[in-house]
DNA sequence: GCAACTATAACCTGTCGTGC
DNA sequence: GCACGACAGGTTATAGTTGC
């Protein structure tokens, strides 16, 4: 029987330093060259567009991994959308999140009626299960797109002024987004950032533990756990503390 | 306040090296 | 010889700094 081919097949680099350079990407807000430097730093010369190169071909599917591992979804969804501009084009970016504040879906968009919501509901339902409550803002293409979907006709729908504490868990969400768009001095092609975006929401909160909640102990136990999925996600078997 | 300059970001393309 | 992967160099855009 032939073996099957590993993930990693024709890189001349170990699969751990890919794994590092994905993680680190979009894991944290670095560049391409910081993490460039920090692996020189660790003996691994590489250049930032080879870096860029792993990052396009497996953060999704890195990121596909660690969205299928992770709980299903409460049943709650907050959904918000916030502008992005794109070489001088405004853009809405539609986020949904669940009731613990992890992204379960994005969608860049240029408008925001109800053909966009409808088209975002779907992409959402198509890998989560039907909520028995959705909030958001008072934006009047929800409930015209939510009335056309037989799924979600049912679903109880609160309304909450945009202000609201009460959709914080969606607003708060947009922060990380911000942040990087500001490192990366902005976001500039709608499809390469839709696919920046959908990697970087669900490897960066998958290692976002709420550090000011958890005694020191607990924390570096759940990163452990963290650690060890993204190890299978990532079909490393080396712990990364040993490495370098 | 404005323009010029510099630094830095992602992205694109052509070329070269390597392994099959 | 071919396909794949990495690299070098260039392009475009934006933010920050400096000097007037």
């Amino acid at each position: 029987m032939r073996k099957p081919k590993s993930l990693y097949h024709g890189h001349r680099f170990p699969a751990l330093d890919i794994s590092h350079a994905v993680r680190w990407y979009f894991r944290f807000q670095l560049s391409l060259r910081d993490i460039e430097e920090l692996l020189f730093e660790r003996g691994v010369t590489v250049s930032y567009e080879t870096i860029r190169r792993w990052c396009n071909k497996f953060g999704k599917g890195f990121a596909h991994r660690v969205k299928a591992a992770r709980r299903k979804a409460g049943g709650t969804w907050h959904l918000d959308e916030m502008f992005v501009s794109l070489r001088g084009e405004q853009y809405l970016l539609w986020r949904a999140v669940d009731a613990h504040g992890a992204e379960l879906d994005i969608l860049l968009q240029k408008r925001r009626d109800k053909a966009a919501a409808k088209r975002f509901f779907k992409r959402v339902l198509r890998s989560n299960p039907v909520p028995h409550k959705i909030v958001t803002d008072q934006l009047r293409s929800y409930p015209a797109a939510k009335a056309e979907l037989p799924e979600l006709v049912n679903v109880k729908h609160v309304f909450v002024k945009a202000a609201a504490r009460i959709n914080n868990r969606a607003e708060n969400s947009h922060q990380p987004t911000r942040e990087r768009e500001r490192r990366m001095r902005g976001f500039r092609d709608p499809a390469r950032t839709q696919a920046f975006l959908s990697c970087f929401g669900p490897i960066r909160q998958h290692f976002a533990l709420k550090r000011h909640l958890l005694r020191a102990r607990l924390y570096r136990k759940q990163l452990a756990v963290c650690f060890a999925a993204w190890r299978e996600f990532t079909n490393v078997t080396q712990n990364p503390s040993h490495a370098f």
